[in-house]
DNA sequence: ATAATAAGTTAGATTAATCTAACAAATATA
DNA sequence: TATATTTGTTAGATTAATCTAACTTATTAT
């Protein structure tokens, strides 16, 4: 039985994992916000249970079993944002804390179930990809907005971080997930984009919000 | 901030508070499957947070503010009961365990949600009435099974333990809440009730199995 | 290549929740 | 009423998760 902390620096390490191949124990730190003999501490636990190796002085690197363990609980996480999306009418911006929670519930039965009813999404509201029962992750290939050339229309698809902020400021903004942007211009001096979107107006997107848009080509 | 298992101590004394006045530490020890010192101990900690009263050698009684609390996390179980029943199509047998877990989620948010999704219901699956969002509870008047006269008609309105094995047995006698039960005869040797249902089916109930079932007169 | 810096580890303490063993107080019974 | 039983409390230990301080190992940069 994996505690809900333990469950947290998996998912963590399951994250760092998947930017860098190894973890070192500063890294996780910082990411569960603990300081490093916390970190240190926890590493050698989880070792304990299977899920990661651990050295002395080196970083740490999930087992197989780790590894699909994290994928089970990302599929938690995910298939409860889209439940709180679809069946419980939540924001995209709000569903990330409460599915923080619910992910830990220790009930196959209510997450088959919400699957069920949401028909098997593979995808969850911010564009991320559901892992399946076994802990396989679909790979989604979507291009980054940042690389795109002037005149090309794309789709929004995901996002590369689903800070609350950034959710927020797209709402404002009225773009949504499957939001067709047409790129009228990059201006050379600040490297913002102009774009034109659905409904005919224009917008502004500074170079780090594009770089938090994932896109396809139309 | 409660913790989880802080909660659980207050609901278990929240429900012992409802059959006797005092609720004694050995009581609560075994509600809650620990040994006494650790009753005793949780007991003084709940004081310090202003949830109940606690005097050396004296039963425990829940303060004002303990059972408001109390109330607001059966709140959140029976609403999260009536919505995986009515939303998610669990069977009243199968509502409990997911809701001991799911109760703890400290969202407002997702609660009000729900109530909101469920109408506003006033009733869990198994008949018994959910907390207002102040801690105020309808109170319900049923009769018990066991002191209905044969040839009365009744309907089946609330449980008195919503145990699995009780919810197991009536799914296999087709009873449910709302149902219609005659009472045909009752058997002078051991008070099993020969009861008729509506689909004209007589069954045989055993007194105990009587006092766990609420009813009203028809 | 050595010194400075960063990263990782040990040791020791703390808090929450738990236990057992031993003792004290209250209640029940002979 | 005196004793036996039940109930409640203290004391001391354990485990999980956390911290700080001090120390060691690796890495980086001159």
């Amino acid at each position: 039985m994996p505690t809900q902390t333990k469950e947290n620096y998996l998912k963590a390490i399951y994250f760092l994992s998947q930017e860098n191949i190894d973890v070192s124990i500063t890294e996780l730190s910082k990411k569960m916000n603990v300081s490093k003999p916390t970190a240190n501490n926890m590493a050698k636990k989880m070792q304990e249970k299977g899920w990661l190796f651990y050295e002395k002085y080196k970083p740490v690197k999930l087992t197989v079993k780790g590894k699909r363990l994290g994928a089970l609980i990302v599929r938690k996480h995910r298939l409860t944002e889209m439940f709180l999306s679809q069946v419980m009418s939540f924001g995209w911006e709000e569903v990330h804390d409460i599915a923080e929670e619910i992910e830990h519930i220790n009930s196959n039965l209510f997450f088959d179930r919400m699957d069920e009813i949401l028909g098997f999404p593979t995808l969850d509201p911010h564009g991320s990809p559901i892992p399946d029962k076994n802990g396989k992750v679909l790979k989604v290939n979507y291009l980054n907005l940042s690389t795109i050339k002037p005149g090309q229309k794309v789709r929004l698809c995901g996002l590369e971080n689903s800070s609350k902020d950034l959710l927020l400021f797209l709402n404002k903004k009225k773009i949504k997930l499957g939001s067709v942007l047409s790129i009228l211009h990059i201006e050379k001096f600040d490297n913002s984009f102009e774009i034109l979107l659905e409904n005919n107006s224009t917008i502004l997107l500074t170079f780090d919000v594009c770089l938090s848009l994932l896109v396809e080509e139309l």
